[in-house]
DNA sequence: CACATAATGTAACATAACAAACATTATGTT
DNA sequence: AACATAATGTTTGTTATGTTACATTATGTG
């Protein structure tokens, strides 16, 4: 149908606009879309939590929405967890330090909940930790580029690394899909292995933050000793 | 003052809480602080542009590239002229394509508008840029990395270059500030130069994507003369 | 201890957002 | 061409947001 297309037309054009300017005056969408704002509105609806309408501006969609009940709560469950042990990583940060935070879902957590009023020089390299990381106004960041792995959002390439071993960092920030005793501390993806690696050697401390649902979990990429860490930031002690 | 500090307390609280569930309601977020909806709002309001009020909700601060009004209304003005010049370049695009996308306000209307079911590779240095096109399904992406430029939300930096160095690009797409018949292409941001240059010169085409108010005007930061270009991508022909 | 000042709470009002119902226009089909 | 259906526009009224002004409480100081 030549009107869905019409539709989805204009969401794309809605994400471009609010990818320049967000919140976006419902107004000011409307104009430039050339329909009403009734038809924004009914879009936004129809754009399956892609956006949400919000005081008559449209903002892009936020980590609330998803979608059923069960789930939510499972997120939220394990959210808690990770906000708890990020809480207790965010607090060993300290002014002018260079920090580098790892990717996962863990890590956005930890990104959010440093102080924004401390000075530091951040290193990272996934989309979803820049962008907050982006947004804080006394922090020089560094995005660790390449190729984009869209599973963990993440980047990799040898010109990261290259880039990685003119750096020096004070605190290296890691997270783990799981942490065994004897197994030591594994991932999901082996490309983020190179990175973890070079960014603890690289770094005067690592410290290891994950929730405690990952104690005892093995994942097919080894990347460290648990020795390796000065700390192990959990929601437990 | 020990006030002081409280707000900031409720502020740093504020951000753990958005980064679990935004948007907040501005009443939870009243009652998990013990405080008044209205002290919250003016928490807010104080927050240097951290958070934002819309609909009777907290949200953390959102894109806003161009700071001020002025400028805020200037974007929106140009927006529908900047979306034709995009529409001609995105015809450019065939299945298979390498292509390189330049950042700035102009460039994110064409990341959008490629359609989706193409298949491509494609390099870009700014953060906007990157997360549209890390939503689509069949492209390759690569991001050059490096120091973060938060004016117009791009990186630089040497590795960058030495990563261009090693891909050949089918399509340049590069936007400017300034088109000048004999000053040339400028742009107002120097760091982006050489990125600029090295993407056209490892580019078989190059293509300049801008809107026509940028016609005759000179910025500060000169790139290119007028012939190194296939093609001028513009509202107007 | 009283005073000045800052922070927060409360109430009320103007305004604009949201949703429903209906009117209108476009699209597709036989 | 006429119909059915989907998409969009317009209007309206209820609602609740956001603001203003003032009251109240806390904090710091001489």
């Amino acid at each position: 149908m030549s009107r869905t297309s019409l539709k989805s037309e204009r969401l794309e054009k809605l994400a471009v606009m609010l990818a320049v300017q967000s919140p976006l005056k419902l107004e000011v969408a409307a104009a430039e879309l050339g329909v009403s704002e009734m038809t924004v509105r009914r879009d936004v609806l129809d754009s399956g939590g892609r956006f949400t309408c919000l005081g008559g501006h449209v903002i892009g969609a936020q980590n609330d929405i998803a979608g059923d009940y069960v789930l939510e709560q499972e997120i939220d469950h394990h959210a808690a967890a990770k906000a708890k042990a990020c809480a207790r990583a965010a607090n060993l940060v300290e002014d002018d330090d260079t920090i580098f935070i790892d990717c996962g879902t863990t890590t956005p957590h930890l990104a959010a909940m440093i102080p924004q009023d401390l000075r530091l020089t951040a290193v990272c390299y996934s989309l979803n930790i820049a962008d907050i990381l982006s947004r804080r106004q006394n922090t020089r960041l560094i995005l660790l580029g390449g190729l984009f792995h869209p599973e963990a959002a993440s980047f990799s390439g040898d010109v990261a690394l290259q880039e990685l071993q003119r750096l020096s960092i004070n605190k290296a920030f890691i997270s783990a899909g799981g942490v065994d005793e004897q197994r030591g501390v594994t991932c999901s993806h082996f490309h983020e292995v190179p990175v973890k690696q070079a960014a603890m050697a690289r770094s005067v401390q690592s410290h290891l933050v994950v929730d405690s649902s990952k104690f005892d979990k093995v994942r097919p990429a080894f990347f460290a000793q648990t020795d390796a860490f000065v700390s192990i930031c959990s929601d437990r002690g």
